[in-house]
DNA sequence: CGCCTCCACTTAACGCCGTTAAGCTCGGGC
DNA sequence: GCCCGAGCTTAACGGCGTTAAGTGGAGGCG
C-alpha cells in the first residue's frame, strides 16, 4: 500500500515535471516557428511560461539542447515520409519523390531546417548523426543510391554511392537554403521555389542516370 | 599655396584617417579568415589594433558594415573570375567552368561564403544586389541561361532562363554550404568537395541540355 | 504529529556582446 | 593666441547565455 502510494506520488511528481518540461517546449516552438530563431531567447521562453529564465536550466542543459529536442521532433516526420518513400520500387523514382519530400519538408519548415542544416556548431554533434534508420533521412538516399549502382541504373563513372547520394542530396538543399537565405529579397527572381526544386531534382536524376540504348 | 598647404593637410589627414581604418579592415579579415565570423567582435578587433570599441564605430557604421566591406574587398576576386569565364565561347562549356570557379572560390573562403549566402539578414541589403556587371556573379550565370535557350542548347522544357540560373547555383552551393557545415563532421563520408562539386555540376549540366540526336 | 529531506524554482550575479552619449586632447586655420 | 573639429577615450546601457546560492513547500518517516 505504502508502496502504491510512493510509486504513485513519484509518477505524479515525474508527471509534473514532465508538464512544465513540455510548457517549455511547446513556448518555444511556437516563437522558434513564429518569429525564427534569433526571437528564441532563454529569457523570453521563461516569461512565456511565467518562469524565470534559469528554471529552464533544471529540464534542459542548455539552449542548444532544447532547440535540438524542438527540432527532433518536428523531424520526425521527415523521416517517416521518407519511410513511406523508401518502399518505392523503382530507385529511380524513389530519387524523385525523396527530393520533392525534402524540398517541401524545407520550404515549411524553414526555422528547423536553418537550425539543422545551415548553422555551424563547431564540430560537435548537431544530433543528427544518431543514425538509428528511423531517423537517419540521410540514410534513406544513400541506400537508394547503393541499389541504383547495383542494378546498374548509373553512369558507369559513378560507383561512389557516398558521393552520388551528396550530389543529390545537395541539390536539394541547395534550393531549400538559398530560397531561405533570400526570401523576401527583391535581388533575386523566385520562380516557385518548390517548382524549382522539382525541376532541379529531375535533372540531377536525369543527369546521373544511364541512358537506355 | 595656402590653397596647396590645405589641400597637402588635407590629404594627409585624409590619408591617415584611411590608414587606420585599413587597419581595422586588416585586423577583422585576419580574425575572419583564420577563427571564423563569430570570432570577430568589435571589442576584439579594437583590442588587435589597440583602440577601444567605440574608435571603431568612427570608421564604420556598425559591425554589419565593416564585414560587408570586408567581404565586398575579397569577393572582387570571384567576379573577375566570371568575367574571365565569361568569355568563353560556348555556353555549356562556360556552365561547367562557372561551376567550377565558384564551388573553389566557397571553399577557399568559407567565411566569406558564410557571410554573405548562408545568413539570414532580415530582407535588407546584403551589398549583394549592388548589380553592377563587375561584381554581379549571379548576373553571368544568367547570362549564360539566357544565351543557352536562345542558342537552343537547352531541354525544350527549360525556357525560364533564372529557373535555369536557380537550378545550377543550388547545385554549386548546395555542394559548398554543406561542405561547410558539415566540415569535420565525422556523420558524412565525404568525398573531396571540389571533385564532388565539379561532378554535381557536370551532372546538372547534362540533365538540363538537350540531347543531341 | 513533527521533523527532515529533496527538489522545483527564485534571486542575484558574472562575463560576454553591440552600441551610444559625453568628454578629452591636440594639431591646424583664422 | 584662440578656437574648432577630428579622432579617440571613458563610462555606461540593455541584451544575451549561463551559474552559484538560497528558498519554500510538499512527501517520507519516526
Amino acid at each position: 500500500m505504502a508502496m502504491h502510494v510512493t510509486r504513485s506520488l513519484g509518477q505524479r511528481g515525474a508527471r509534473e515535471r514532465q508538464d512544465t518540461r513540455d510548457l517549455i517546449l511547446d513556448a518555444a516552438r511556437e516563437m522558434f516557428v513564429a518569429e525564427g530563431i534569433e526571437a528564441v531567447t532563454m529569457r523570453a521562453i521563461a516569461g512565456k511560461v511565467a518562469l524565470t529564465p534559469t528554471a529552464i536550466y533544471h529540464h534542459f542543459r542548455d539552449k542548444h539542447a532544447l532547440l535540438l529536442e524542438l527540432c527532433g521532433h518536428d523531424m520526425r516526420a521527415l523521416a517517416q515520409a521518407f519511410q513511406r518513400i523508401g518502399r518505392i520500387e523503382d530507385p529511380i523514382d524513389r530519387l524523385r519523390r525523396i527530393g520533392e519530400a525534402y524540398v517541401r519538408f524545407g520550404l515549411e519548415h524553414p526555422n528547423h531546417y536553418r537550425f539543422l542544416f545551415m548553422t555551424v556548431t563547431a564540430g560537435v554533434e548537431h544530433g543528427r548523426e544518431q543514425g538509428n534508420p528511423e531517423e537517419d533521412a540521410y540514410g534513406v538516399l544513400r541506400a537508394t543510391m547503393v541499389e541504383a549502382i547495383a542494378a546498374e541504373r548509373l553512369r558507369p563513372g559513378l560507383r561512389d554511392p557516398d558521393q552520388a547520394a551528396l550530389m543529390c542530396w545537395s541539390v536539394m538543399h541547395g534550393i531549400v537554403s538559398l530560397s531561405i537565405v533570400f526570401d523576401n529579397d527583391e535581388w533575386i527572381a523566385w520562380p516557385d521555389p518548390e517548382r524549382t526544386g522539382v525541376a532541379a531534382v529531375d535533372a540531377m536524376v536525369r543527369g546521373i542516370v544511364r541512358q537506355e540504348p
